[in-house]
DNA sequence: TTGTACGCGTTATCAA
DNA sequence: TTGATAACGCGTACAA
């Protein structure tokens, strides 16, 4: 491991003027500085980030935090999608991704800020929270520049990256009134999530517009599993033969309730139609195919690091993203018998 | 941000005694630790792991490597699930995972080595590797430990995890041989993955043990791409009516091949017998269900940073992990008529 | 049981 | 254009 010092040594100059040279400052002379590089990369030197680091209290690293990197996830693809678009943005950047695992133990053990700061993460960008989880709490009073990912909360070290929730729920149920149902029920997430409470608010909002009562048993709780989904809405839909149509705040629980219809005997989207949430890559290979709202997954990533990065530079920049999504109709719905 | 300098001052005391304190060590007063600690909570002080591992030399870190942390790999879950193996295993050990993403122009730009180096990483764990990657072989070459996942290269610094591609690729091909499939034609991935040479081994061993001639005219290219291995099989089946059953090197292209059936009019498993590899998630939501070789990847991942992490302890470990596949079968695959 | 002094590899300040 | 020197925050011989 060759340091600066050793390049000094055998340059026959100092340490000072080594780290210059090779950081391309002008104040050197030409034929130093051909020299002491030609003498770097013969004794295959490279910068020791971690003293860098120390002494410029900059680690051009930023903590990725999922609160659930597990398999529960991996049906959809939502993390990694989110995933590649901040390792891509971030590193096109020059920024490093230093990956937070947590685990309700850990979280009691370490605090979210005693988290960041002994890794030194210039900032952090967080997916998956739930709207219970203490980091979250922590994240405002400290002040470490954070970008959340579909939690809404604004503030002056901290942003967040969402898609517009309620405009998109709003949109499938459209689809659904436009195609002439009146007793359409909710399959929602659970409470702890931001997103289950815009999705239900769009789905309240265009019932509204249609003049449809609201009906609080018409809202379901699936709590985003496709098997607590397929179960609860096997029973709702043997109580309810009244509803034509259910939405659906994720695709997952829209294959539970399809496999529920399936056990019913009820034919999709002939005696039920069925609208989704995210478009999974399952989405297009069920049968049948799954109407659903798409979110761009990647893209949710990639403006989150950029938001992040604005953030850390200095740039000025919005700290509240709301992306498009967009309804794709596929199979599963049609009009009413 | 307090440092130990803070506490030191705070409790009248020096650093040193500060550190030891903090650290544990038993050469200190129970009653001055009590406050110093006390203190330390106080400031709410964390410590700087940047310094710590500049004066210890060791960041208790871990590269992971991917060469495409990118959506072309968003269908199969491959990487995501083993990513989340590594990172529980890892952070059961108190490892911290740097995520390193490259591409080939920071490849150009960057060595290897002087890539973990820089941030001082203490190994590295590398993923979706192609054969012919310039890094492969600089991982032999320099001292830093890695593990390899699915590519077979062992040594003093190096070890890798893999399934048991030529077993699995084998089961596969017999399941179709005891079928009464004669005609088996198999479709490869690329031959820059070592995957691809080792299951092309399966398929002609089991071959030989059913007696059957192998034919270079069988052994398709399907790149690990579905719209590429529907290509491909199009033609081929079009002009060998005579093959009944296609060994696919991955689920992915078997979709291809599936779709290339559906267009044909060849309907599976009648008239064509397909089995996969991987059992991706939706195998099992196409139709007909895929049949295929399922490969634990999330103990893929586990296994990979438990054994770095071994070597780095300098525990004694087998620097070569092979792991159980298995056969599961679907409804792609039936006699032959 | 505690403190002094030094070093980890780098950058920054100041003087030469 | 170059070089001493201090500093970043921490750990650790060694001495006290």
């Amino acid at each position: 491991m060759a340091t600066i010092k050793d390049i000094a040594k055998a340059a026959g100059v100092s340490v000072t003027t080594v780290s210059r040279a090779l950081n391309g400052y002008n104040d050197v002379n030409e034929k130093t500085r051909a020299k002491i590089k030609s003498i770097a990369e013969e004794l295959n030197y490279s910068p020791n980030a971690v003293a860098r680091s120390l002494v410029k209290s900059k680690t051009e690293t930023i903590g990725l935090l999922v609160s659930e990197l597990s398999l529960s996830g991996a049906k959809d693809m939502f993390t990694y999608e989110i995933m590649c678009g901040i390792n891509d943005s971030s590193s096109e950047k020059g920024y490093d991704l230093i990956l937070f695992s947590t685990n309700s133990a850990k979280q009691k053990a370490k605090s979210y800020s005693q988290l960041c700061r002994e890794r030194q993460v210039e900032g952090v960008i967080m997916q998956g929270i739930k709207i219970d989880d203490p980091y979250l709490k922590e994240v405002i009073d400290s002040n470490i520049p954070c970008v959340l990912i579909d939690v809404e909360i604004e503030g002056e070290n901290v942003g967040f990256v969402s898609t517009d929730n309620v405009f998109g729920a709003q949109m499938a149920v459209k689809h659904l009134t436009n195609l002439g149902h009146r007793n359409i029920a909710i399959m929602n997430g659970h409470n702890q999530a931001v997103v289950s409470q815009k999705r239900l608010q769009g789905y309240k909002k265009q019932l509204e517009e249609a003049s449809i009562a609201f009906q609080e048993e018409y809202v379901l709780n699936g709590e985003f599993l496709e098997e607590k989904a397929e179960k609860v809405a096997y029973s709702f839909l043997n109580e309810h033969p009244e509803v034509t149509a259910i939405f659906c705040a994720s695709d997952l629980m829209a294959l539970g309730v399809m496999n529920a219809a399936k056990r019913l005997g009820i034919a999709v989207p002939e005696e039920l139609s069925i609208v989704g949430y995210d478009n999974i890559t399952l989405a297009e290979y069920v049968q049948p195919q799954l109407s659903t709202v798409e979110q761009n997954k990647y893209q949710i990533g990639f403006k989150a690091a950029k938001l992040l990065i604005d953030m850390l530079e200095g740039n000025k920049a919005n700290r509240k993203v709301i992306l498009d999504n967009q309804l794709i109709i596929r199979n599963t719905t049609a009009e009413p018998k």
